[in-house]
RNA sequence: GGCGCAGUAGCCAAGUGGCCUAAGGCGACGGAUUGCAAAUCCGUUAUUCCCCGGUUCGAAUCCGGGCUGCGCCUCCA
């Protein structure tokens, strides 16, 4: 089977044809940096970074661009609220994203543009596009003119009129039409501003991503992503001004990411405004849960609290990229620390799995030579028929899954087949009991392919903390000396000074295991 | 008002015309193992996929109509 991908402006899956033969190049609209990233902002990076993971794997040679919108609104207020420069505000909040897509594990974007680096090369497009009959001036603004373009709104389903019908688009008198958006914005005193033709001003939002996309990828891509709230009118105009522009057809496949919800009701996150008074508003005496209050302080308007210090100081950002990806990319997603708590529980058989496999060979598997190309996959030849069959055929349904419109979700399930199927393995040979070397390259040759294809979703690339021991020399030696007086209990049948030593130990989030083969503690 | 998306076990979730008498995870229950636990393995846990009609030899999957939740139409990823 080959890859089939989800197209919104056709709303069908399609087979994936490449512009160029083995090339791919991809487009992500990234985010505008005036405050800390929430967790919403890691949905895209995770399965854009994940969706360029299993191309690379696929053989494709793949460039993935992610923007940075530097200048904005947004930026410009916020800046003034908080009295700094917009510089210094957009430096700060870039970095900060920048080191919760590191701890997320999204390690393959090639270019980070930035809007303002591209001013120039936007000033030209609008140009080009204001010679070509699309766009006209107004008093120190250029608007794009959507009559002048036939198929506008071919992305997102809508028609001019049909927004014209709207009641909500903001009437500017001097728009030849009300849906004409802003491709130059003439600057008022103290805003950011660059000299132009049409006097001194700053960029409108879309033509960033047209000009960038272009300038880094040519004027015809095959992927563009960004979440479902961005088709339109974000994407519907970056389509009509780029197609406007060059005449060719801008991107290959549209994709669309659902968007991450919190609580039942709550909506999505970070979307900060309030509706506009036709719904009522949020009952304020329902039992706020913890979940909201979290994805509250994630949006963000009042407090600016980022992904790391609300999510990330308590779980593993492992856990998140894993719960992002346990569902399919085009479905919303509901966040929630319960279920981030039982990701995390379904993910600790993971760990505990790769601990015994240490314990077994005496190699980390973390440093497992991991194949990297699909038809280069680890061998199964030590493996018996029977076992051998059985992990190919876990491998082919885990791809299939991809296949099919990156099937995270499915992939994700056949990894805990495989985890069990291992285990299983384990278990009967009493490999924890004593290993022989062909037992040894048995095994490795299950968890090299169990971490193969982990990292086509970007999980088990690095150790998370030890799950067992400790670093502490003195926490270490104090831990013998008990474990060995409870292991003298043990021999000696006392039970109960044995559990009191076990329960104590628990007490203090130390847990505690008798395996075959000696002891093992842990902190919880 | 217009345009979209979604509704699968206690919870999360895959499956979108016949391999479905529906993956996987969390939880629960039973068994193996254990001094007892923990971990691990084995088994059980949806005859049914929001409701009502229709198409079809055959539908969770397609069509029509409801109900419910959500998003966009406002420079939110």
């Amino acid at each position: 089977m080959s890859l089939r991908v989800y197209n919104t402006l056709t709303r069908e899956k399609e087979p994936f044809k490449t512009i160029e033969p083995g090339k791919v190049t991809m487009y992500l609209c990234g985010p505008t940096v005036y405050k800390p990233a929430h967790i919403g902002h890691m949905v895209g990076p995770v399965i854009f970074d994940t969706v360029k993971r299993y191309l690379t794997y696929s053989g494709y040679d793949v460039t993935f661009v992610i923007n940075i919108t530097d200048v904005d609104d947004k930026l410009i207020n916020k800046a003034k609220e908080l009295g700094v420069e917009v510089k210094a505000l957009a430096e700060q909040m870039t970095e900060d994203y920048f080191d919760n897509l590191n701890l997320m594990g999204v390690n393959t974007i090639d270019h980070f543009p930035y809007a303002t680096d591209y001013i120039n090369d936007m000033q030209e497009m609008i140009q080009k596009l204001i010679d070509r009959g699309h766009a006209y001036p107004l008093n120190g603004d250029v608007y794009f003119d959507v009559t002048a373009d036939a198929d506008y709104g071919k992305l997102s389903g809508r028609s001019v009129d049909a927004m014209m019908a709207g009641t909500r688009v903001e009437a500017n008198d001097a728009k030849k039409n009300p849906a004409d958006f802003a491709l130059w914005k003439g600057s008022k005193e103290g805003e950011p501003a660059w000299d132009s033709p049409w006097g001194p001003g700053r960029p409108g939002w879309h033509i960033e991503c047209s000009v960038m996309s272009c300038k880094l990828l040519g004027p015809s891509i095959d992927i563009h992503g960004g979440g479902l709230d961005l088709m339109f009118p974000h994407h519907e105009n970056e389509l009509a001004q780029s197609e406007s522009a060059s005449g060719e057809t801008f991107v290959r496949y549209w994709m669309h990411n659902g968007l991450m919800q919190s609580g039942k009701n709550t909506g999505k996150v970070g979307g900060g405004h309030d509706r506009h008074g036709d719904s009522p508003a949020p009952d304020s005496t329902a039992p706020d849960s913890t979940d909201a209050q979290i994805a509250n302080k994630l949006a963000g308007s009042a407090g600016a609290e980022s992904v790391k210090t609300a999510v990330f100081a308590h779980h593993h950002p492992e856990v998140v990229r894993f719960f992002l990806l346990s569902t399919h990319y085009r479905s919303p997603i509901d966040f929630s620390l319960e279920n981030i708590a039982k990701t995390e529980k379904s993910l600790d058989g993971f760990y505990r799995l790769f601990d015994s496999f240490e314990r077994i060979t005496g190699v980390d598997p973390y440093t497992l030579n991991i194949p990297n190309v699909r038809e280069e996959t680890v061998s199964l030849s030590s493996l018996d028929d029977e076992l051998a069959a059985n992990f190919a055929d876990l491998r082919n349904r885990f791809l299939e899954s991809m296949d099919d419109d990156f099937n995270t979700g499915g992939a994700v399930g056949i990894l805990f087949d495989m985890r069990r199927a291992i285990n299983g393995f384990i278990q009967q040979q009493k490999l924890e009991e004593s290993c022989s070397p062909e037992q040894s390259e048995q095994l490795t040759a299950m968890v090299t392919l169990l971490r193969e294809l982990a990292q086509l979703v970007g999980v088990f690339q690095r150790p998370v903390e030890k799950s067992s021991g400790a670093d502490d020399e003195f926490v270490n030696g104090l831990m013998d000396l008990v474990l060995d007086i409870r292991q003298q209990a043990r021999t000696d049948k006392n039970w109960t000074v044995a559990d009191k030593i076990r329960d104590a130990l628990k007490e203090l989030n130390v847990e505690v295991e008798d395996g075959k083969e000696g002891v093992r503690w842990s902190r919880g």
